[in-house]
DNA sequence: GCTCCGGCTGGACATCCTGTCCAGTGAAAT
DNA sequence: ATTTCACTGGACAGGATGTCCAGCCGGAGC
């Protein structure tokens, strides 16, 4: 779906003070209350904006450590792997791959020692071949939209 | 920062139903307004919920190709990679790591096609010796917070 | 065993926002 | 020129919010 500037402003001003409503959010755009309901009613009809749950911190919940493994699957296996790397908290996300592995997973654990327990339940499975595991050290630039929205919003 | 039960439950209703206000979830929940608005402030106040913006899909946006890349880094142009990085609205998300490479980014693209030009700018820039990207090609589970956070619940 | 304290309850209050109408205006497309 | 569409500015009732408060309870500490 295609967003102009307006809508481009209006993302980018609930991202950064999302407790504003519909009204604040008009004058601070400087447009009608109703234009900024249209619009977000159109962006949550077209998918850009999913929801707005709440965003959890897995540091603050006690996990501190982020790694990404790159799994590979024996062949016909891979709805098992899933199924098992669903039931697992500490996977945060999963991704089918090109490329050398399979499948890219991010976990997440306590502490670095403890990462070697979760490690050990995601491999803990025989459709899993072998595993690789990185350790995310620093997050420079931690997961954003607003420049894509920006993007997106002036090809309009 | 410790969560109980009732937090979790609270994280995973407002997940599930994020127009609901302070109000509904009391109800929903079984306990008082000014119980649930504590509970908020704090989870707020220790940094377990970071916020409320609003969920934006790159897919919806025209980028429905996500990859991730794996790049080498020269010494000492850490800092410079990631400033470059930080510029290329394209790049979602960027970690340095333990392994193989020093950083992994994730990111999206309008095709196939266009991923060759996120690309190309993403390793063009001198401090960058090597890439290496693969693409994500399903996404049996999406990032989610929802089962770490029972646990983390549970363990209370 | 007793007291203190923190967390929860249930209620109050004024203010503000929400969802939902509507008629009028302007500009762009046909 | 006419139609269409988005935006404006306003209205309305209903409800939520932020912020108090007194009272109650159970656990922790003395």
């Amino acid at each position: 779906m295609a967003i102009d500037g307006l809508d481009g402003r209006l993302i980018t001003l609930l991202d950064a003070e999302p407790r504003i409503g519909v009204l604040e959010a008009s004058r601070r755009l400087g447009v009608a209350r109703g234009t900024v309901q249209a619009r977000l009613d159109r962006l949550r009809a077209g998918g850009v904006i999913r929801g707005f749950g709440p965003q959890v911190d897995p540091a603050a919940l006690g996990y501190p450590v982020t790694a990404f493994a790159t799994l590979e699957i024996r062949q016909g296996q891979g709805a098992d792997v899933r199924a098992h790397l669903a039931g697992v908290p500490e996977v945060l996300e999963l991704h089918t791959t090109t490329g050398e592995g399979d499948m890219l997973c991010r976990l997440v654990a306590r502490s670095n020692a403890d990462l070697q327990r979760v490690i050990d339940r995601v491999v803990g499975f025989e459709g899993i071949v072998r595993a690789s595991t990185t350790i995310a050290l620093e997050n420079p630039v931690p997961l954003r939209i607003i420049p894509l929205v920006e993007q997106a919003a002036q090809e309009s």
